[in-house]
DNA sequence: CATTGCACACTACCATGGTAGTGTGCAATG
DNA sequence: CATTGCACACTACCATGGTAGTGTGCAATG
């Protein structure tokens, strides 16, 4: 039904991982609803592939906890569970709040706030333009730098796969133009408290901006009921 | 070859799990020396399974850097490398201090203490006996107790899945009796700290216990040189 | 109507075959 | 001897078929 796209660089992607890609976009636009079935035989359908791409997809989504498998009986997209944003949340918190110390103890603080303010800068013309997906991107090379001056590059993937989970309840949620000024206000609270070797103020401030999340919760769960885990009652429909 | 054990409760656990956690098993015991060679046909072979749940292994395993595959190349047995030491280490240290924080102002940090202490006991005995697997069993569980009264229990696995990669160099070293009782004099340390509700005292303490890893890492790189990662030179040879 | 039994449908899981892409060794050539 | 070209081997990746296990709907039975 629809073409994937192949790589942009050099070879093609594997088809597992362009199933995979696809799936998880859907899921976290909520175009795949909330224990919507997904079987191998409906993905490999839906997105014209055979079921062995198919199934590497739904077993990759499973073990990041996008989807629930059910041996034998069959697969669904995963509702929205709090214990998965309580986790995805405090882990996200332990590793920025870590990568920030580090990287203002590198001795290296003035040339992180000079990057810092360059993203800011950026977050604000985009603003202006409405161009929400630069912002984000920008966004997260704004904690991205944090990353790399505190010598542990690396993390940041671990991170980004944490915020996918906490992206999906904020896609509940339309982002209004004040959100995004929000989250500049809190970037240059961050790079301010970093510029003032603040730690402690510093680490204060971005545990702030990474709860902000919380804001949202209980009008996402009044709005949309059906998509959040109903206690346990499935469970229970299961025996 | 080798028989593959079911699983112990109910249904037997599906072939490529059984796969992973043989082969992740004897590449942490270095059976499976760093830059071997691991196709999908040598473990079909070595395992009596088919190519599929070997497929399913491997792909797991270079997810989690046990194993290299290179497109159409061929797969090994990744080499140590102080990059995932590194990150696991340092991802390991934000998430036990985040959960010791928490633990800590959770109100039940009598509770917590006490079962500490038993867990202390137990390692006591367990060294006695020089039962060193009860032993790293009890060191899991005394971690796991403070990510319990952290009420994030569901971060204990994340964890242990970072702690492989420090064993797979711990293991290169031999356990002398001592260190379990260093061990054990640094969880008492903790301990003592906690229940004396110093938090930044009990920061410190899990910290250097968590960075013992590093005395050893000079010596077991000196005594097993090919297992470490040469300089990029077999970046440089493979093109 | 309520309960039971059973054929059927659907699933995850595993086995197996095919293919494009890359490396390797050796003969041909200088 | 050094260099080149090319047949061959091996790989990861994908397609496809088969199977045991579980749920479901409906007819049979009370």
């Amino acid at each position: 039904m629809a073409l994937l796209k192949s790589a942009k660089s050099g070879r093609p992607m594997p088809l597992a991982r362009q199933v995979y890609d696809e799936l998880h976009k859907r899921i976290l636009r909520f175009e795949l609803k909330p224990y919507q079935v997904l079987s191998e035989a409906s993905v490999s359908e839906m997105l014209g592939v055979s079921r062995t791409p198919a199934r590497e997809a739904l077993t990759k989504l499973a073990e990041n906890k996008f989807v629930d498998v059910v041996p034998q009986r069959g697969s669904q997209v995963a509702p929205l569970r709090l214990e998965d944003l309580d986790r995805s949340q405090f882990m996200r918190e332990a590793l920025e709040v870590a990568l920030l110390r580090r990287a203002m103890s590198s001795g290296e603080g003035a040339a992180l706030v000079k990057g810092l303010r360059k993203e800011i800068t950026l977050q604000r013309t985009y603003v202006t333009f409405e161009d929400t997906e630069s912002f984000y991107a920008s966004d997260e090379a704004f904690h991205g730098l944090i990353a790399e001056y505190a010598k542990q590059p690396s993390v940041l993937p671990e991170i980004l796969r944490l915020k996918d989970h906490m992206d999906r309840f904020r896609h509940l949620m339309v982002a209004a133009v004040e959100d995004l000024d929000t989250i500049i206000k809190q970037h240059i609270a961050i790079a301010d408290a970093i510029e003032a070797g603040d730690e402690a103020l510093a680490e204060e401030r971005m545990i702030k901006h990474l709860r902000r999340i919380f804001d949202y919760i209980d009008e996402a769960r009044d709005k949309f009921p059906d998509y959040f885990e109903q206690s346990e009652e499935h469970v229970r429909a299961a025996r």
